[in-house]
DNA sequence: CGTTCGCTGTCAGGCAAATGTAAGCGTCTC
DNA sequence: GAGACGCTTACATTTGCCTGACAGCGAACG
């Protein structure tokens, strides 16, 4: 989880990175506006802190421009008490969420947290469905709290099912990321697969559905 | 835009509801969780607006049993000024943004458009027409909040009509879209899907109507 | 090296759901 | 009331999926 933050008060900045980092994610921080834009077009970040109170070029004319550009990373805000019109033409924008200095750290992470999940990509470092975990970096999967001892092909099937869940994953998209470059795979290896996985996630509160002539979904049948 | 409003001071709600409407949003209200559930599981509304201190089941609580359900809409929740607790475990359990009252009503309205700007651009592979929906990239379907089990011609068939309504769909460009390449259908075919997904439509608001001669049409009998 | 072992993917049999033809009957139109 | 069109049931066929058996392969091990 890499996070950009964008301030000009030495105090400010070196506050806000000690409380993300003591949370666990990777904070880089620039003073000012061109350098944010240079870095945010070089390297992904999960999401930007911008300071809307910038020397030269300010805040909104940082959004701005990411926007024009089609940087899409989630925007967080951060304003003066008073500047109310300042959050109001952020947020119109296109920056995701403010927040008013001071605040308290708890709930500036609780926000990232939210803004972070709702732009989810595949760099999510854990994915989780039901009670069903999958650690990304360990290549370690759990259901119901214990381990699950899942082969290679059986843990990229179930990656792509959870990656996409609650939406269907294609079954030739399925072949085709398990083909090497020009060898094809029967269709009906994946088939296999499902039914080992299946196996392995007997008792446990998820679910491969099979959707005819698409492919599969991973479902947490409702528990109301 | 269709917002539902989920709040239990009187007072509150019809200031709240009178900028919204102003600003050109279709609004309901109700007091309590229940009905609240019950409204987002069967009309589709672009945003909820949920006040965290509701009598009997709260709002963390209504929070909890939508997500749960896989009902995605977006929500901002309401909050007195010192529920800083609220707000967090709020935002962590899946609302995507809060407002502590008093708040200014410029300011919820700018919050308001993004929350569903954003959704938009995240999903936006839904149809509906009355109670019915289909969620294309799920490739499920439901009819007043009850899942809708189709088979794969049901389901090309249904979504050529609700693509189409309130037209009519030429019966001949059903039939050439069910065939391959060369091998035509009869048009009978056709006409058995039709009457399957009469049966399994039964009791919904929404109807298919024959344009003998040409073809059929999604018809809402109950709005005009 | 040879053996063992686990992973992989093909084959083939079995099965259930989905599909579409045929046919009889109802309904609309002229 | 005759003909065309549409609805529906029954049923045979087709399709797609599941799974057990098995062979190839490579890594680990002796």
């Amino acid at each position: 989880m890499r996070i950009l933050l964008v301030e000009d008060d030495p105090m400010v900045a070196d506050g806000i990175r000690e409380g993300l980092e003591k949370a666990g994610f990777a904070v880089d921080h620039t003073a000012a506006a061109e350098p944010a834009a240079s870095a945010l077009a070089l390297t992904h970040y999960d999401l930007a802190i911008v300071d809307i109170g910038l020397p030269r070029m300010d805040g909104h004319e940082l959004i701005r421009r990411l926007r024009r550009r089609g940087i899409k990373v989630p925007i967080l805000i951060l304003t003066a008490r008073d500047g109310l019109d300042d959050r109001v033409t952020g947020l119109d924008l296109g920056a995701d969420d403010y927040m008013v200095k001071p605040f308290h750290l708890p709930e500036l992470l609780a926000r990232l947290r939210a803004l972070i999940r709702r732009s989810r990509s595949a760099t999510a470092s854990e994915l989780s469905a039901g009670s069903l975990r999958l650690d990304l970096a360990r290549r370690t999967a759990s259901a119901r709290g214990a381990p699950l001892d899942l082969t290679g092909r059986e843990w990229d099937i179930l990656q792509q099912l959870m990656l996409a869940t609650p939406n269907v994953v294609n079954k030739q998209k399925m072949v085709e990321s398990l083909s090497e470059w020009d060898n094809e795979l029967t269709s009906n290896a994946v088939e296999i697969y499902i039914s080992r996985l299946r196996n392995k996630l007997q008792g446990g509160d998820v679910e491969i559905r099979t959707i005819r002539g698409i492919g599969y979904r991973l479902d947490e049948p409702l528990s109301v």
